[in-house]
DNA sequence: AATTTATGTCACCAATTAGTGATATGCAAG
DNA sequence: CTTGCATATCACTAATTGGTGACATAAATT
């Protein structure tokens, strides 16, 4: 009892589970107080507010190390590397993304407001996917395939399929609710690259 | 004055204003009946309860209208035609929606929540598309590409964008804050679509 | 042991929310 | 003119929100 930091840490893990649950639009100091089992003054005392603690949350969480991981995987040598690796990198974001409750919560949450935290987050992605690009363009000398555009459609297509399918079983005919829909869907990511990079390798 | 349909446009009017300035999310039976200057007891005997008169009014706006058109317009008698017609369909798409708040505040809530209203939508969009591939799949015999897969991607991916665009004002290097990043996404849907033609009109 | 400080609880405030019963008012028919 | 009805307003309740000052208690310092 009467330890600031464990408490500390029992008001940031409320937050974790109250996104798990409802996601940030409906987060409040009452509900974070009354799931940590903790007095709301607490909350005011220890972060100074809302906007505070969720910044010690998000910092907290992991997202950002998984984001790093995942660029950094991307490794580009020739042709068959670039469909490879880049395959890979698009599958695994949507695979995690699917697995990660509170990593869709937090997408949706940088669509719905501007805020110090979705601020943050989007600078970190936008330093990554730049090293990124710089990583390609080094690979690949003279094309006029777009790729951050490219990347753009593609991240935000499969961004878009993890968060409607939340709410909807299926869309355009494809069936979120099984199985069968992620792999059409991964089948085409793959099938799309394999085609543009027919076109960057052409030479 | 002491006109019923009156007072009920007022009301309908007040709903569209409110969400075309604050969204979905945040609306709210006083916030309506402040805005439409009216008494809220009137919108419970009018309508019935804010389901039924966000029903109405979704109903009355012509988004349903302008999908069917947009839907349509796509006509195809071979490659050249294929091109044409499905780029201008997803690039209309994605400057109608980037014009329409609306339409982006409806697609948002669509991400958000489950209920009477994004239910019907859904369904609306979901017989469109159905058609739309059908008449696809009569133009296109034998490929082994995955039409509505791709849709899904193309379309998400554009939405997504035109959302993210809102809040952020680059992602992965595209600025959308100026129109040199829309166009440089309006190119690689042109070119994407391009390559698979190719692919699909191969023999 | 006594006192100070850190930690935590309680009780309240003002504002806002959804919802409802009683009341007032304009208008048209008698 | 007056009665009756549709239309609209008012005034309230109960619940919830973010926020704060006063108080209680455990732990550490003297």
């Amino acid at each position: 009892m009467r330890d600031k930091e464990e408490t500390k840490q029992k008001i940031i893990n409320a937050v974790g589970k109250i996104i798990e649950k409802d996601g940030f639009d409906k987060i409040g100091i009452n509900a974070i107080a009354k799931k940590a089992g903790v007095d709301k003054v607490l909350i005011y005392r220890y972060f100074g507010g809302l906007d505070n603690l969720l910044n010690e949350y998000v910092m907290q969480e992991d997202l950002v190390k998984r984001l790093i991981e995942e660029f950094k995987a991307v490794d580009i040598v020739g042709k068959e590397s670039f469909i490879k690796s880049t395959t890979d990198f698009y599958i695994k974001e949507l695979r995690d993304l699917r697995a990660n409750k509170k990593y869709q919560e937090i997408l949706l949450w940088e669509l719905l407001e501007k805020n110090s935290i979705t601020i943050k987050i989007a600078e970190i992605r936008e330093q990554l996917s730049t090293e990124l690009f710089e990583k390609l363009n080094c690979a690949i000398k003279n094309t006029n395939i777009d790729i951050p555009s490219l990347n753009n459609i593609l991240i935000g297509g499969i961004i878009y399929q993890v968060l409607r399918s939340r709410h909807v079983d299926q869309f355009a005919g494809l069936k979120y609710n099984h199985e069968s829909g992620w792999q059409r869907l991964e089948d085409t990511i793959h099938l799309l690259i394999k085609t543009i990079a027919e076109v960057i390798f052409k030479n």
